[in-house]
RNA sequence: GGGGCUGUAGCUCAGCCGGAUAGAGCGACGGUUUCCUAAACCGUAGGUCGUGGGUUCGAGUCCCGCCAGCCCCGCCA
């Protein structure tokens, strides 16, 4: 989406900092090949393509800030040594003005390299420039759709969607926090965002759910703030044990299913407890976790489940197999070599979860719904094939629009120490609040035993604070540095760890900052100054700010929070390794004051980016 | 049987349209503190990128085969 496409650099409606300092150059570039090799470019125009810089950034600090590698590919059409290609661009250069204001003098190395390092006052010039802006560089309202017409209409993201009369448990863990990462992150960057939870709120349970509740605590129906269902969880369990037990409980539950889909009110009003219930404690771990959701669930899309098949059917994609209604995939075969069909519809009439999430792609992407530009779904990676299939009919049946995207964001298991899925003691799903629990636990432990150490005292309050937000950052923070993609390995030990990269770590680099505030640093003052660097390490922090405009540009495309995570792990480092070997308040003017201004950029970056992980920070831990 | 994901250092993981000598962290070993929180910093050791082919000037990255682990495959979500 934003800055996609087969070439990086190429001009897109995102002006950023880096980003556009990157474009320049690529134009540059471009054009110094096209008057070194004119044959060349025109070749590559007539074929429907431009000579490509193949400008990345610097694999090494000591190569530079970029390095442009399209010398390389030309050598054998052109019949020279990549070196001689890359010198006759390089000289080509030479002669563009506003080349010679950015970088200084290119240098050939390796096998045809051209590495390019930008002006120190030009790059002095740009941190100054972020000092000045709230968004420290990062452009709003990218992804405009290059005037295609592409509708401005909502990006969706769908994530946490627990089920109803269940507990959240360590399952949901990624879906909720990867996605409000995301749904952070697009918000960042100026698109409306509707982050909807879709819980299972609908579906054959609830006939033995609403048949125990009528039986145990009829008083709740007539007055619902008089019972407190307590543990659903419990509840959920009678109910199950009774329902495998006693055969008419089982004939009572089913009707109860009946009259439920049939709208009879007692039986609503029952559900409706139910969901209430469910809520409220799901609102504790969303509170906790500071998460906003819009619930919507699967029972939202019932009155269009019907037309979705009828739909289906006018469309001719609907196919009836041994009494079920389905729609047969293209280029998925299952057993036999034969087409892998989605049910859309059981023999029995009723509707599955294949019907809903149809019915809810129609519903997001229709003007009469959501009219969402981009559907975003953060599901285990199990579900691939169900979302590949659903997001093909959808497609056959015409129901995403011309531009609009749909993606299924997938992550992998949370496992145990073992390498297994990850489990209690007694091999029972982990619940998500005793995880929690267990982290803010372990960070008090710490604390408690550092300020020991250390001889400090604080009072309860803050130990509870910072508790509190180590805990549930180690946790977050562990589960979005991993990319999503592969299992992920739930350790207490290594997420709390205040070394490596972790919560633990970022945070304290942000402390130390504070730290300097209160020791007398007027960082605020110090941004208006003018700003002088003499020293690798400034430069190192210097060069490591500047990148977040890119970085925040790849994660709102690729979708990986791990990609932010680095960045702010790898800034944290530099940082300390400035902080370690320059000083600070100590030094003179003009370098106290410069130092200082970066000191601002650098906890303005990282509380800005521990933000977006849904992560918020510290003044002392 | 078909499909998907994964396989990189002792452990946990990065590796961004293919680009320079494959990078971190932890752990191990060795150093650094009259100075802004040492929860830090500096250094050393450690890899046949599962395996065999192929494409390419160049492959951890792309293509094909094979091996191993996990997941999915008609009326649960």
């Amino acid at each position: 989406m934003a800055c996609a496409g087969d070439d990086r650099w190429a001009p897109c409606p995102c002006s950023a900092a880096m980003l556009r300092i990157a474009q320049t150059l690529n134009g540059q570039l471009r054009a110094a090949m096209e008057r070194a090799f004119p044959e060349a470019a025109q070749q590559a125009s007539a074929a429907g393509q431009a000579l490509d810089p193949q400008l990345a950034p610097a694999s090494k600090p000591e190569f530079g800030d970029f390095q442009a590698n399209g010398a390389l590919p030309l050598a054998k059409p052109l019949g020279q040594p990549p070196r001689a290609i890359a010198q006759a661009i390089v000289a080509q250069l030479a002669s563009e003005p506003a080349f010679a204001q950015l970088c200084l003098e290119p240098v050939i190395a390796g096998p045809g390299f051209i590495n390019l390092t930008l002006r120190p006052e030009r790059l002095a010039a740009e941190v100054g420039a972020r000092l000045a802006d709230p968004r420290l560089g990062v452009p709003v309202g990218a992804n405009q759709g290059a005037g295609q017409g592409v509708s401005a209409g909502p990006v969706i993201v769908d994530f946490s969607s627990p089920n109803i009369a269940k507990e959240m448990h360590v399952g949901h863990l990624r879906s909720t926090i990867i996605g409000d990462c995301l749904a952070r992150v697009l918000e960042f960057r100026g698109h409306p965002v509707l982050r909807l939870n879709h819980v299972g709120d609908w579906g054959t349970q609830f006939g033995m759910l609403i048949t125990h509740l009528k039986q145990v605590a009829p008083e709740a129906l007539e007055h619902p703030d008089a019972v407190d269902l307590g543990d659903l969880v419990a509840f959920y369990r009678q109910a199950k044990a009774r329902f495998d037990a006693d055969e008419a409980f089982q004939a009572t539950a089913r009707e109860e299913v009946v009259k439920l889909q049939g709208g009879d009110p007692v039986s609503l009003k029952a559900w409706g407890l139910l969901c209430e219930q469910s809520r409220r404690e799901f609102q504790q771990i969303y509170d906790r976790l500071d998460i906003r959701l819009v619930e919507r669930g699967e029972s939202f899309y019932n009155p269009y489940l019907q037309k979705v098949v009828d739909d289906l059917n006018a469309a001719t994609l609907l196919v009836t197999d041994d009494g079920a209604r389905c729609v047969f995939l293209e280029g998925m075969s299952g057993k036999d070599g034969k087409p892998l069909p989605l049910i859309v519809q059981k023999r029995d009439g009723g509707f599955n979860y294949a019907s809903t999430d149809l019915a809810a792609i129609r519903y997001r992407f229709s003007q009469a719904g959501d009219g969402a530009s981009r559907v975003i779904y953060v599901t285990d990676a199990g579900q691939a094939s169900h979302f590949a299939g659903v997001f093909q009919v959808a497609r056959r049946a015409g129901w995403i629009p011309q531009g609009a995207s749909v993606e299924h964001v997938p992550f992998g298991l949370v496992q145990g120490d073992d390498g297994k899925k990850l489990k209690t003691r007694s091999g029972d799903t982990v619940r998500l609040k005793d995880l929690l629990d267990g982290a803010v636990q372990r960070a008090e432990a710490d604390l408690r035993l550092r300020l020991d150490q250390e001889g400090r005292t604080e009072d309860g309050a803050f130990i509870q604070h910072v508790a509190h937000t180590v805990g549930l950052a180690a946790v977050k923070y562990a589960d979005l540095s991993t990319n999503r993609i592969t299992n992920y390995q739930f350790s207490f030990d290594r997420m709390l760890a205040l070394t490596g990269n972790t919560a633990p770590y970022l945070l304290y680099a942000v402390v130390r900052i504070a730290g300097i505030a209160r020791k007398g640093g007027d960082l605020e003052a110090a941004a208006a100054a003018h700003l002088t660097f003499t020293e690798a390490q400034e430069w190192a922090l210097v060069r490591e700010l500047l990148k977040l405009d890119a970085v925040i540009a790849e994660v709102e495309e690729e979708l990986l929070p791990n990609r932010l995570c680095s960045y702010l792990f790898e800034l944290s480092q530099v940082f300390n390794r400035f902080y370690d070997q320059v000083p600070v308040l100590k030094a003179e003017e003009p370098a106290r004051s410069s130092r200082l201004a970066l000191c601002l950029l650098t906890t303005g970056t990282l509380k800005l980016g521990l933000g977006l992980l849904g992560i918020p920070t510290l003044e002392r831990m």
